[in-house]
DNA sequence: GACCAACATTGGTCCGGCCAACATTGGATG
DNA sequence: CATCCAATGTTGGCCGGACCAATGTTGGTC
């Protein structure tokens, strides 16, 4: 794919007609974005992920919530939000109570651990910002920040 | 992930402190771009994806090649090549013919039909940067291109 | 009371990148 | 020459992220 490459890849060798093209170079940024978050959240984030971090922002923001409210809020598929959800409850970084109103439902509140783990992760997260955007200067990572709302935002 | 999200996720709520990073956005703009991508190449480009692509493109432009050579140049796993060239070779696009000096290697090569649709293929490519960077001026097309490419090239 | 929509959960699917094992073969080294 | 090792092509599988379907339950509606 010229989206889909490899993350090792050295680009050394790559067919011209691939490797000047918008949308391989895309690729490569979010190749190298992604192996930064995921060595970040490897060796500091404790076995948390980005599914994790993406709830606890939501529920610190948003206040406590739904399940399906976070998944309609987060973009995370429902079944997902049940997992990791699980998952943080057994760490003590989130509570799920049923909504005494609708016994179907369960209230999801973040927690004191969970808001400083929320914090953690924001280090994590912040420090694998300033890696890649690190050949940048300043100027250049606001354009290129502004430019990418712009690609990305587009309705497609 | 702040890097893997969903291709359908309408931003209208993602929590700030995920939604101004720029992980996040390069995740949605590698996003929209695969969905383009995807997309063009569900429409028109006859089953071929983006390994058949790269392989037809480095075939192409270095000639014909052993599949290690190709797994190398392209970056794509042996395993891959041997499947992606097995689905051009049923349809006359590639040839593969034992190497007579070496027993072990194949020697591919593109044929006409082959050469045909590398160039459909530019085409739909082709439209897709189009789309993509359409949100952009021209000037800022060569500078997100060029700041993309320092990004990504940073050496892990 | 019957029907339908929302919710949480289980248990998958799919696809891309990646790895392991294998049989074969060639080259290098003793 | 015999042995060992490296390279090659192939098969089969793993993993993680996004996604979807079916289920049981509950609430609201007509």
């Amino acid at each position: 794919m010229l989206s889909g490459m490899p993350m090792r890849h050295q680009p050394d060798r790559t067919p011209d007609r691939v490797k000047d093209r918008p949308t391989w170079i895309v690729s490569r940024v979010f190749a190298r974005s992604s192996a930064l978050l995921a060595a970040a959240f490897e060796a500091h984030a404790d076995g948390l992920r980005g599914y994790h971090y993406r709830l606890l922002a939501a529920l610190e923001q948003w206040g406590a919530a739904s399940q399906a409210d976070l998944s309609r809020g987060t973009g995370i598929d429902r079944s997902d939000v049940t997992g990791g959800l699980t998952e943080m409850e057994g760490r003590g970084l989130v509570e799920r109570r049923p909504d005494p109103e609708h016994k179907r439902r369960n209230i999801v509140t973040i927690t004191e651990a969970g808001r400083e783990a929320l914090l953690r992760l924001d280090d994590i997260v912040d420090g694998v910002q300033a890696e890649l955007l690190a050949p940048l200067s300043p100027a250049q990572r606001k354009q290129f920040i502004e430019m990418g709302r712009l690609v990305a935002d587009r309705r497609a």
